[in-house]
DNA sequence: CTTGTATATGCAACTAATTGCATATGAGGA
DNA sequence: TCCTCATATGCAATTAGTTGCATATACAAG
């Protein structure tokens, strides 16, 4: 299970809560995993049950108390078991795409806001990972030479936002041709 | 859920048999959306099931007979409902990520070849949508004006390229850095 | 006449993920 | 006092998806 590995990356990099780990997956590792808070605690349980992780109850003051989690021996041993075997390059699966070409038994200009909703999600998650990007690895936050965390970290970042201007670009395609498709009609019946 | 109306699509613009559906999803429909052939075959009894498709049994000669599946008045009534109902944004999820950033804790140089690999795989996909793109989509075959559905099977394999040559980019980002990380490390140790 | 390949369909067991609740602490504001 | 928000954790039910296996037709190659 990938959700697993990326658990184990994450506690890596930083240990954490449930409760962090969830916010975590809305921002740096959700540029490539994503997972509810329910799925996060039902696998944190699993496993800390396997040993691959420890816990520590942690009091905190003005808030409830948190589980911290980090990986422990076995943990760090599974997720280089896994780090040196092969997985499958993956498939993409993109519902909007399924409806672009649905649209084609209905009536496409309908779909022309349900695209621009998504291209301002995308561009807002771009700005996002922008901004990121501008405050942890620019200037006096730039990786220095030999820290390969923040150099991977960062190589991934830039995934995310090469990701984000494809699919913006993608979606501009996507309604010139709705906005072609409309004229074309009307300009015949 | 989304398999139903990737099939759904799927049928609407050609009917077909399961064995040929799982085909469309390694080929056209599979820029965005996958399914293996068991999940298929128990869709579709649930579908028909359920009313929204027709079957029809098939004889063929030199082959097993098949049965033919096609889109029901229901089946139509219930894409076009979803085709009028918001969709989430979605994330991706990408495994390779999660272990380009694993690999800050194990040797970031052994991801050189799988990285290469899923290079590898990506170019080759690339190559197959271009070919078809070449074959479906210019010179005599090229979409007559108000053929919408054409258009917007073009407009979805244009993304599906789009994606593919932003990853093999990406990707060549990854190796470069993976290469400069691994020159810092030799030549300071 | 056996083996392999392509076509064709499916069940069973399991794992992963989503959806809908449910609960509790403590701060700040109406 | 009550309401809301952010923090914090979780169960139960359901749906979706994967993996492993099983079966059958028919042609072609050896």
């Amino acid at each position: 299970m990938a959700l697993e590995h990326a658990i184990l990356v994450s506690l890596m990099e930083k240990p954490g809560s449930g409760y962090e780990l969830a916010r975590r997956f809305e921002r740096s590792i959700g540029y490539f995993w994503t997972a509810t808070h329910q799925q996060i605690y039902r696998v944190l349980g699993r496993m800390e049950g396997d040993g691959l992780l420890d816990v520590r109850e942690v009091p905190q003051q003005g808030r409830p108390d948190k589980k911290e989690y980090s990986v422990a021996a076995p943990g760090r041993a599974a997720l280089s078991a896994w780090l040196h075997q092969p997985v499958e390059p993956e498939s993409i699966r993109h519902e909007l795409a399924v409806k672009i070409r649905g649209a084609a038994f209905d009536d496409p200009a309908a779909l022309i806001s349900e695209v621009e909703r998504h291209r301002k999600a995308h561009s807002d998650r771009l700005t996002r990972y922008l901004t990121g990007e501008q405050r942890d690895f620019t200037g006096p936050e730039a990786p220095r030479p030999l820290d390969t965390g923040r150099e991977l970290q960062h190589v991934v970042l830039r995934g995310g936002i090469a990701f984000e201007r494809m699919t913006i670009a993608w979606l501009d395609d996507v309604l010139d041709t709705l906005h072609r498709l409309r004229a074309e009609r009307t300009g015949t019946t």
